[in-house]
DNA sequence: CGGATACTTGAATGTAATCAATCACAGTGG
DNA sequence: CCACTGTGATTGATTACATTCAAGTATCCG
């Protein structure tokens, strides 16, 4: 008999509309914790009991190795939840970017819907189907792809991802480090600045400050991403 | 309203027993088809209607760019199915690495079983759950690991995963490529080759033939992997 | 204003990629 | 049976990209 299926989807998106309304009904009345800046919320292999809803702020999720090598698997934002799958275990640890609020809930009520639930099982799916298709596609980036191509992927797709939801039209807002950004890209700090410093020169890009982007000329960084 | 869940696994494992019977109620009946080596048995971005199982052979899962370059996602071998999850189509190419059998599932089929069998949907998320917990560890090795490291760890895990499978204690069998192999760890074959001489000039490993390779000392390998 | 932190830039190094042979082997045909 | 061909793997030489090591700059906060 199958232990009650207990996701761990790194980061899960709410997109369309009526999804969220299956993320509230899976996770249940939850209790709002706050967390400081580089505050660790959950730890890699520690009993999977809660999962998470971003409120507001940022979190990074990641794993990493004994000699303190990071891969950062994927930055979660208002919305998105994490620790919704899995067996037994956090198979990454969560740590607050910047000041963040979560929801934390119970995981014994998410198997309980499930079992109950065939709509909300069937959305958690979804859900989880999400998170695997993001991961392949990281996946290619990481194993395939320049540094140049890895930094203007990674600011396309976030920029969709995190459309209207910071400054202007065009511009995208990064609350994370440059450190968070090279591991989650597969580089140092070092290449990412330079990357971010030659697509300003060649007027692709504009950085107003560190932490905001604008993407001058979307075709020709869309044609870079695709590798041509 | 959610659309039925259709999930996109690469490659899922029948782990424990038990598992499997959860598999195959999931499928229900299937029609075996057998493709030859290089044969095409999914195409990224082609409508999803279809999942498989592997009876025997050696599928490759992979991801493509325009230009060529390619991230083999995974390898699936007898037992273990792929295209379970998944939204309108996949996210993946699969093709044989040589000749291979498999028996091909309505997906539709899925989705009843989903809002049916309570049961059913929670081992299938266990089974998407796994898969993530996969993706997300070789993202640690694309991202932040060494050639050495990939080599090793990769031999290792895929010698944990084929355990028995093949010929004598010890030895893992690699009925793919050098190029499917590099393609899988983010590097090229000449990479891929030379590691394996180097470890093979240690002593840690014996090249029996191209595709054999016993593992003669797992300590060190073990701490090669560990990046030690 | 001083100190800390994060980011950027520069120079040198190193790892893996690229370019190019060579080797080993299986299958074919003379 | 043995040369010939084609494919895949290995090895060698060189190059290039990203890393490492090291300064320098900017910004924030006390």
């Amino acid at each position: 008999m199958a232990a009650p299926a207990a996701l761990a989807l790194p980061s899960v998106r709410a997109p369309s509309p009526g999804t969220s309304d299956v993320l509230e009904s899976l996770l249940g009345i939850g209790v709002t914790t706050t967390f400081r800046g580089g505050q660790t919320i959950v730890l890699e292999g520690d009993p999977l009991v809660h999962c998470y809803r971003v409120i507001s702020g940022t979190v990074r999720l990641f794993k990493s190795i004994a000699d303190g090598r990071r891969q950062v698997i994927d930055f979660a934002e208002a919305s998105d939840a994490f620790g919704l799958v899995g067996q037994t275990r956090y198979g990454f640890s969560a740590e607050a970017v910047g000041p963040a609020t979560l929801s934390r809930h119970n995981r014994r009520h998410l198997g309980g819907v499930v079992m109950g639930d065939p709509q909300a099982a069937a959305g958690l799916l979804d859900l989880a189907c999400l998170e695997l298709e993001r991961a392949r596609a990281h996946m290619l980036l990481l194993g395939r792809r320049s540094a140049e191509e890895k930094v203007v992927c990674f600011l396309l797709s976030y920029a969709a991802r995190t459309a209207g939801r910071f400054a202007g039209e065009g511009v995208v807002h990064l609350p994370f480090s440059r450190q968070d950004l090279a591991d989650h890209l597969g580089l140092t700090i070092e290449t990412v600045s330079r990357t971010f410093s030659q697509l300003n020169r060649q007027g692709l890009i504009a950085l107003l400050t560190p932490q905001h982007i604008a993407l001058l000329r979307p075709g020709p960084l869309a044609r870079i991403a695709e590798g041509r």
